[in-house]
DNA sequence: GCCCTATACTTTGGACTCGAACGATTTCGG
DNA sequence: CCGAAATCGTTCGAGTCCAAAGTATAGGGC
């Protein structure tokens, strides 16, 4: 694995190449590592667990949070599987179609969507998840328990550091600017009294 | 942020979903904190630092690459970058078009393709890496010296598991079967001499 | 009842992603 | 010297993803 190895010495490379500018090298590993970490961990569960049940890692996600927390209005579910309600809306209409997962309507509240396991995804998920904890019990096997715990808190770390400062961070890196739209997505159509 | 309040309590609703089956909660949340803080660093990154210059997360992984190693094959790029030879054709040819990155044919073997940045691409890099390693010591705040190198080191772990063991792994759970096509992907096209 | 604003989900546009299939090229075996 | 096998980069199909735009519902003021 040429990537993991390479690491220290692309650490060496990179000052050659800012030797004036100070880097922070251990901070510099640590987002390395956690992005090739999850990449490695998503495709490990993805291949060897998930794609038997043909389910993509997004779909997983989407039911195991219905199946823990039970019926849940869909922008909940959203925010607790890490995607966007776009990426939801099309999610779900994937699942609905394999019949894994149910809509309804909120009784007082025509504009939330409810959204529960069909009996065939709560199968589903009792005879995957223990094979999807197995493979998660499988890629931290090099870690005993008390490293496991130490792991998971330093990540948790990162974590609430970007969500509580996150925000105010980039409001003052952009000092007020407008955030920059992405080059991909939907453009914004040009109103008729905008500057011409 | 609810995702991460939830996960010990998630992890409590699993047990009584599960109540039989022996759940490894430490291992469940190492993988569920490695995904969350991947998701929480990417996005900081592209916002604060990457959007502005118009680069997504993968083409700034691409363009570090190539900044670190120099002129390089593009096998190379694309398993240093971690990403799937089709993805960095794609990559490639918006970076070119941007004149971030220039291409050349290997002198002596006609099917390689050489990568190298533009002096436009090394100018952006000088500019631009500073600042996304500060954001990465931004989300690392939270973590002293030497908790980074532990951190680091546990995710290094992890990595490590995947790359050495996993395929071996895969191919004992599926046991021997067919890996299981993904759902999506080219198609073969039909031939006039296959079965009817 | 009507307007206005806020909120929720859906649609849409564009980039990105993997991996199979493909064409071009090199290397190997005879 | 020629065909087979290997390897490279590219194309293609299906899907994911975000965020802007669009549509529908809810609630307040009048």
């Amino acid at each position: 694995m040429p990537g993991q190895r390479s690491i220290t010495e692309a650490e060496k490379l990179v000052e050659a190449k800012l030797g004036g500018t100070p880097i922070q090298h251990e901070r510099m590993a640590v987002v390395a590592n956690i992005y090739r970490a999850a990449s490695a961990v998503r495709q490990h569960l993805e291949n060897a667990v998930l794609r038997s049940s043909d389910l993509s890692w997004t779909a997983f996600v989407v039911l195991w949070v219905m199946w823990i927390w039970g019926e849940s209005e869909s922008r909940h579910v959203a925010e607790e599987a890490g995607i966007s309600k776009g990426t939801l809306t099309g999610v779900v209409r994937t699942l609905e179609s394999r019949g894994l997962v149910k809509r309804a309507e909120h009784p007082s509240d025509g504009r939330l969507l409810l959204l529960s396991l069909t009996d065939e995804g709560e199968q589903l998920m009792r005879r995957v998840f223990p094979a999807f904890n197995a493979e998660e019990s499988f890629v931290t096997a090099g870690l005993d328990d008390e490293a496991c715990r130490a792991l998971a808190n330093g990540l948790r770390q990162v974590v609430l550091q970007v969500e509580e400062h996150g925000e105010e961070r980039r409001l003052a890196l952009l000092d007020g600017a407008e955030p920059a739209p992405r080059r991909s997505g939907r453009r914004r159509r040009p109103r008729p009294d905008d500057q011409g």
